[in-house]
DNA sequence: CTGAAAGCGCTTACAG
DNA sequence: CTGAAAGCGCTTACAG
């Protein structure tokens, strides 16, 4: 049987309010009461219960991450893993434990909101999400829990958020090839429900730009889903007949693709076009030829989330906070001049 | 302000166990009574408290997860997100929650199994682990608390767990392998401390046995890291002047790195040396040429877990069960026959 | 079918 | 420095 407070109490030949105070670490105790209440509890092989503290307290040290949209596909994206674990570890410096929502479908995602937010389960929520339109922001909103969101959302001045710079990101690394000379490039896998690849287009606009250069829709390739292949969509652009110098692809598993369509059409990269992709995924800097990317440092989004969440919930001051990771350019051999 | 039960009780005109029963679906209050509470309820926009709900029924519908060892390297495994969403779809199914630990080393996972097991917050555990020697396993054990893990434990007959027949999976690979006429067959990235690659091994020497080859240590390359490059381990290979015809490595990831190696050296895959890995990793289908792996199913994995957990938190009589998760072998261009 | 009461295992003013 | 008491927001025998 487990014990509990009174049981240490009784044994301890105290109050129970005194062996609360031991637990918690209260100055007020003697240390002799002191020594004797936690040789009892050792002895009795006591931990206390955290259900009944979080009641009692009001306050549960648990922090809700949504995953929306199908988690499925969400945690297939290998920098999802990276953001958890920024979250995770934050979460951990501070005190903090994780529950994960498993959201399939909007209903689902109502209700975990409910449980997580209402339910009074978690003190705040992270949102992973890059949707456009969310209905779990709104949710959120309305009903005044406190979240931070990973993926800069719509209603930007009036939420918590972290994200990279992605108009920026872009931007750097259309420069980057059209500073290689190149004129004719592609940008694939643009999806108008995905926030940051929108951005990413705009930067690459921005530079096209500044350099004089006319933009051509035929160059920019939409994509349906997250996980549509980059083969897929580099063979549409070949069919189409237009024929880019160099292709940026919205993630480095598109680009794996991209190079894969070169490949089969007797092209080589970065000789015939050269390709750059975004996230870093592990495999680009050794796939053929090793890719040019972007790290755009998931753990530090997840990680900074929290830590924007937790400022949120010890701060009795409201405020909106966003927070930019950096992201770095990484130049490898799938854009080197020859 | 947030209303409780007894807000609900006192505009419905009702006791509080009355909005308690309507809440938990208790059949034996008036359909009457029923629709009035709800219709309050909704007036009031009440959502029950979880927390003392899991106080007064001692059930919180949590289960916890614990990625021991860092969680960093845990999660930076491309199945794993897989697992996890298996364990977060059961979990799910089944009316539970999943909360997520953030273990970085021995005393944070004692720690965490402290506040899970012991603090009341979860009814069970969900152990991801391969490591022979594992701490949380003893813990678990002599607390007494229901759990199962993911990767067969070193004490399986006094645990839950569920895996795959790693040593079928190493046999029939290797056995393809040697269908095709291949004597000289490496296996890289054996490393003690995890018994999936012990197994595999020992399934790869039973099928060199049946086809009378001798095992040369030579051609056994082990891996201390879970992230050592299969690059550096195949170089190492080349250097000993080993020359085998073909390579197993224990992973995908291994796997590229060694086909990377052996490119380098002027030869190509399959028709100098075939390659192939596990896992099934999602890049394995594309990367050149596409591998030969073995899918092990890891949503199946992390899913049986769940229920295996939930089934042994809804018995009464205890028993310790195994689930073997079905991996299939999946032949593509790497081990072509040429 | 419904209510009053005790209980889940803690915390924390209040009083001394 | 310590204790008695009320409270956190539910559930659930017990009684009617």
């Amino acid at each position: 049987m487990k014990s509990t407070i009174v049981d240490i109490a009784k044994r301890a030949g105290v109050s129970p309010s005194t062996v609360s105070r031991v637990i918690t670490g209260n100055l007020r105790i003697s240390e002799e009461t002191t020594e004797k209440v936690q040789k009892i509890m050792k002895e009795m092989n006591y931990y206390p219960n955290m259900i009944a503290r979080s009641l009692a307290k009001r306050l549960t040290r648990i922090i809700g991450v949504l995953i929306p949209g199908d988690a499925e596909k969400a945690l297939r994206n290998p920098f999802f893993p990276e953001i958890l674990r920024g979250i995770s570890t934050a979460a951990h410096n501070n005190g903090y434990k994780v529950l994960l929502s498993s959201v399939n479908n909007p209903s689902e995602e109502k209700k975990a909101i409910k449980d997580f937010a209402r339910g009074g389960i978690a003190e705040g929520v992270v949102l992973l999400t890059s949707r456009t339109k969310d209905p779990s922001i709104a949710e959120l909103l309305k009903i005044g829990f406190p979240f931070v969101v990973v993926g800069k959302p719509e209603r930007d001045r009036e939420t918590n958020w972290v994200d990279n710079d992605n108009f920026a990101v872009g931007y750097e690394l259309t420069k980057h090839l059209l500073e290689l000379g190149h004129e004719k490039i592609a940008f694939l896998g643009v999806c108008s429900e995905f926030f940051f690849t929108v951005e990413r287009l705009k930067g690459y606009k921005k530079a096209l730009n500044e350099y004089g250069i006319e933009i051509r829709d035929d160059l920019i390739v939409e994509s349906g889903f997250v996980d549509d292949s980059g083969y897929d969509l580099m063979n549409r652009l070949f069919q189409s007949g237009a024929k880019p110098t160099a292709v940026i692809a919205c993630d480095d598993l598109l680009a794996f693709g991209v190079i894969k369509s070169i490949n089969e059409h007797e092209m080589s990269v970065p000789r015939d076009i050269a390709v750059a992709g975004f996230n870093n995924v592990p495999l680009s800097e050794h796939s053929m030829p090793p890719l040019t990317t972007v790290e755009i440092n998931p753990f530090a989004l997840g990680h900074k989330a929290v830590q924007l969440l937790v400022a949120n919930l010890q701060s009795d001051c409201k405020s909106f906070n966003r927070a930019i990771i950096p992201a770095d350019l990484i130049i490898r051999k799938s854009t080197l001049k020859l």
